[in-house]
DNA sequence: CTGTTAGCGCCTTCAG
DNA sequence: CTGAAGGCGCTAACAG
């Protein structure tokens, strides 16, 4: 009982002791087991992490944000990429939670209708990220979609492109794709052409993507991408198709990764705050889990950024 | 009892007993728990898994094989990521092996003078991946980096070049870089110029690391890059600089992402088995956990893509 | 085929 | 400040 008491560095045990106890685990090699300790306290030090894909680095810098965050405070991380498969994060979430897991965090508010269930039943702490506005499980750090969609448009419009059209990922695959074109379609006030390449690279796709819309016969004056891999693949579509940017052709990104600073013309894109999410996420959830009070939903904004891919129209 | 081998699915139970087992557990969202049962079989299923990075979709492919594998086996699998310090893994070994997994996958040969005491002593599979040739702790599945950069230099050099450069990672951040250079040295007969531009962004860090070698005095005819996206960085530095690629200047990338299919320039690159080598590494460690005999090493082969990066020198 | 016994390693509770 | 008792949920081993 003294050696658990020293090990976990809890009061009440005399220094000479602790100091002893301390010297002989190092030299026997002893580690402590996680499982017993999590039976007994009926709750372990892991986080159970959600996120669609760690292609394409954007999830990839929120889950750094969460992972630096987390390991400060001494929990640890279980990733799972589900593929926007709402079956496969059922399934983890069910599994996950034979782990008594200390928190929960899920990507987007679309998820099999068992899930909401198991995890309201479990009681662990839940934050959903990426989207926002619609009702969380529990909590919810994300981004207005409509509103980043909205704001991208207005920026375009007011430089006079008329013919929008999107760049997106296969149908059902990312939801937050369609409330980004209901804020673009809202800035212009028709309806965009929509592409939804079947390539599962985003590069592939955004080449695909702007190829077919280049050749249509309406042909779209402006380009809007699900995200910058895919602009920089319709970028170089329009390369190939002999199109200029932006004066033929305005080409417009999301989320403003390294990547835009590289492109042979700078994007127009939008900054997500990725890793303050990821931040912003494991602290709402942390604090969660401590009993601290915590805003049920966080709205993070984004950063307009212009760039030369589109450009006033004359 | 019943309860715990119809849950299970283990022989001999009742086919009725067994339904109406089934039936309840679900009616009553029952969980089992998952740190009981490793306690109990001293072994959990779960794989921990340490990467140097997520970023720039390498070792994304890596993990997205070994998962696929590790998840059919009905083994859960922690991610981490090092960032390429030996320190990090060190403590994520150490708080790994306390949940007592069923193996350990590790990313290259250097690791902290622990770990190879520490994953010994505990008896756990490990495997090491994406290196390969020096003495494994238990398992290596990987590629033979001297080779690679061997045969991409004889393919270059074949083709007149005379001055070979290399863009990679800050010093000591991946010494797979440095049996890459020892391999195309060897193909050329000499030393190369290296830069090792400090962006921590791949891309960028191929943007900077081009304009500095572009600038030298003796400016070589050929950039050999770490990875694909340093050599996209690369390529845009000589069309910022107006060397045409590959009259003035040889490109030259290694991994053969998706990427390359879209680039200005078909990159001359060097395809590396990433999710194959995922595979592969977890079908090792789990014919290891069966008491399945492994082969020590397993080195998988790379494939030259000829690209019009670089072209026969007049 | 079904159930009983015992113990995994740790921590909460309560006595010295 | 230190230790003894008991139980967390599960399963291996052993009866019935």
């Amino acid at each position: 009982m003294t050696v658990s008491r020293a090990l976990r560095g809890v009061e009440g045990v005399s220094e000479p002791k602790r100091a002893e106890i301390l010297a002989r685990a190092k030299r026997m090699h002893y580690v402590p087991d996680m499982t017993a300790r999590a039976m007994t306290v009926a709750n372990s030090n892991l986080v159970g992490i959600a996120l669609p894909t760690l292609f394409n680095d954007v999830f990839a810098d929120v889950l750094s944000g969460m992972r630096g965050t987390f390991r400060s405070a001494g929990y640890a991380t279980v990733v799972e990429t589900t593929d926007y498969d709402p079956v496969t994060e059922a399934e983890w979430v069910e599994r996950l939670l034979s782990w008594r897991p200390a928190g929960i965090v899920l990507t987007g508010f679309d998820h099999a209708p068992d899930v909401r269930r198991m995890l309201t039943a479990s009681n662990v702490p839940v934050v959903e990220i990426w989207d926002w506005g619609r009702d969380p499980i529990d909590l919810c750090v994300g981004l207005d979609h409509h509103a980043a969609g909205l704001s991208l448009g207005l920026h375009v419009r007011g430089l006079g492109y008329q013919r929008p059209a999107f760049i997106g990922a296969p149908e059902g695959r990312d939801t937050r794709a369609e409330a980004r074109i209901a804020g673009l379609a809202e800035a212009f006030g028709c309806a965009l052409t929509v592409a939804r390449p079947a390539e599962a690279n985003a590069f592939e796709a955004g080449l695909a993507g702007g190829k077919t819309l280049i050749s249509r016969q309406d042909q779209p004056d402006v380009m809007f991408c699900l995200n910058d891999h895919i602009a920089f693949g319709a970028l170089m579509a329009c390369q190939f198709a002999g199109l200029r940017v932006p004066e033929d052709m305005g080409v417009v990104g999301f989320n403003g990764l390294p990547l835009t600073n590289v492109l042979p013309v700078e994007l127009t894109t939008m900054i997500t705050p990725r890793r303050q999410m990821g931040i912003l996420a494991a602290r709402a959830l942390l604090g969660r889990a401590h009993g601290v009070v915590q805003p049920r939903q966080q709205c993070l904004v984004c950063t307009l950024v212009p760039g030369r891919s589109v450009s006033p129209r004359v």
